[in-house]
DNA sequence: GCCAGAAATGATAGCGCAATCATTTTTATG
DNA sequence: CATAAAAATGATTGCGCTATCATTTCTGGC
């Protein structure tokens, strides 16, 4: 683990900062950690020795004393998703002013990942804990729920939070895009997404739709799977590819924006009347949605707001208080525009 | 620090696996950290253990223990400019394949920040840390220098590094657009960003455009910065301010693809041709790009590659190689579409 | 079978800090 | 001014683990 070992002068300790600074390490501590309780004096003399000496707090010590770090993992299941990122600087944006770092952990929606990273980040005794998605394997939720610190649950809205859970219903989300399809009179309706085996967020909003179209009688189709992440140029060719293979095709349920703007501008560029042709729409809210030609229409979901709510969710936890929610459902709201 | 203190039973240590075993604590932490120094009985034994007991490792104890953590602090200026979360995400790849933590910091283009985030990332024992960008405080440079481990300033190519270094050099980018701008007659270009004062990548790309407008004695004006972070909308104003405020603008050159694409997109919507009226040039090279129409001129920037290739460098110098190259440039390239 | 060398295991010490309680100094009060 | 209470400071101890060195057990060659 020990790079080139240069013959490196010994690190500065608390304990340097006591002697150069004549008190006790005990007092140097509370000078840096809660300088409300030093003197003024003995503050300013203490500080001095610090920037004399150039010393940098050892956190992992204070961490293994204390028996508590500030670091909050934040495990996504994608960062090739835009929505996450959003999430995660919401949570930054909170946390970060509260004095916390965010340590990251991607699982790749591979759930066995997502065991090794919780398991590996309680291995830094973190004050609390913001996990993607509410399922997880047996054996990730019983780690979570044996180690009693608080834990957010983010994105998706549920009943059978581990602690605490802020979100929103993508079932419910599927079923409101498919009634305003479905009232709009389109009637072959198609699902198209990514890894939706293992997004089942995306899988869930399917199913909504598909509960939606069950009931008016219409075509049910099973939803249309790419591997890998998704991206903008993907959606032009999922578009194409289900003109191609079926013609009949009058609506297009994009799992997320990504997707349906690239399916969108493809139309475009393709000469295909959108939404005479085919409709489209999608899910997230990008910035984006409104500035392409016609409009995307899409459930707007509040990224940025997930993020800062389970930061500040945490924090609340942190400082004592219960929170007033332990479930928050930050909802969703439909957008329509000209692409529908 | 510790909620709602509940009468938690007492987390399970290495001690408590080594006595349910049989054996020694340290053959424990052995089992656990170089398996293949302990025999395949005790190992069978120990990992039973850790099962039944539901050990987690003390990371935080290890560290201290071990004078060093595996978290790799990655400090970015911004979250909002989808090109640092590709680099994050690239560097992520080859990261967590090899068992290492990110760490992430958010300086908002603040320098004071910026050592605020160096200063306390330092205290977690890290075996490196990456940073955006060269250009520091000079006690940040002085920190990080006598810390003395390794170090990797990214997305900028420049000859001061602190010690490794993985980039492109803006200036030269600004250069090569200009210069292509001129060729194909643009005469009156202008350069739009967001907070050029202190992205000070995008102000080096206008000096390198500024240099070429000079040397063909072309009008140089001072670029147009607006405030808060980028995004597609702000393009799109900044398009329709520039062309009111300034109308013998012919060619527009946006610090970044996503204020470009969100010009072309309003252009589109406003009925202004583009190139014709007004050309327009990007840099990064978002898939977006490819997609609106026109095609949107651009500098292709590899962002992942820049991630991924700071990650091993790092990584190279954990194993104890010296990498090849401590200085990577990576390049660009002008690619040329239809929007100019 | 005996022994040198290698492999596996164990005992000890300490990483740098903060919790805790003990002690000293300061402040307020009558 | 004496004295109790509060504020400031210090001494001790241990957080959970791994580096290091000491010891034990296993190997193979003769």
């Amino acid at each position: 683990m020990s790079p080139t070992k240069m013959p490196t002068e010994r690190t500065v300790t608390l304990k340097d900062v006591a002697e150069h600074a004549g008190v006790s390490p005990m007092t140097v501590s509370r000078a840096l950690n809660k300088p409300a309780t030093v003197s003024e004096t003995l503050r300013a003399r203490i500080g001095a020795s610090v920037e004399s000496l150039g010393y940098v707090q050892n956190l992992v010590a204070g961490a293994l004393a204390s028996a508590g770090s500030n670091v909050i993992p934040v495990i996504v299941p994608s960062l090739s998703n835009s929505v996450f990122v959003e999430v995660i600087a919401g949570i930054q944006d909170v946390a970060q002013a509260a004095g916390y770092q965010l340590m990251l952990g991607n699982t790749e929606y591979d759930l066995d990942r997502e065991y090794g990273a919780v398991s590996t980040f309680l291995g830094w005794s973190p004050p609390g804990m913001i996990i993607a998605g509410m399922r997880h394997l047996d054996r990730t939720r019983n780690l979570l729920k044996r180690w009693g610190k608080p834990v957010v649950e983010m994105m998706e809205y549920g009943t059978q939070a581990i602690d605490m859970n802020v979100g929103l219903s993508h079932y419910k989300a599927g079923e409101t895009m498919a009634t305003h399809l479905v009232t709009q009179g389109y009637r072959e309706i198609v699902f198209i997404g990514c890894r939706i085996q293992a997004d089942y967020r995306a899988a869930q909003r399917y199913k909504g739709m598909d509960r939606i179209l069950a009931r008016h009688g219409l075509h049910r189709r099973e939803p249309i799977s790419y591997d890998g992440p998704s991206n903008w140029a993907l959606g032009g060719d999922a578009l194409m590819d289900v003109l191609e293979a079926t013609p009949k095709v009058d609506a297009i349920f994009f799992a997320n924006d990504d997707l349906a703007v690239g399916a969108i501008l493809r139309a475009q560029r393709e000469g295909v009347a959108v939404p005479k042709r085919v409709a489209i729409a999608g899910f997230n809210g990008l910035g984006l949605a409104d500035l392409v030609q016609p409009g995307l229409t899409t459930i707007m979901s509040p990224r940025l707001e997930i993020g800062r709510v389970a930061a500040r969710q945490l924090l609340d936890r942190f400082a004592g208080h219960t929170p007033a929610k332990r479930r928050v459902d930050v909802s969703f709201q439909l957008q329509v525009r000209g692409s529908t």
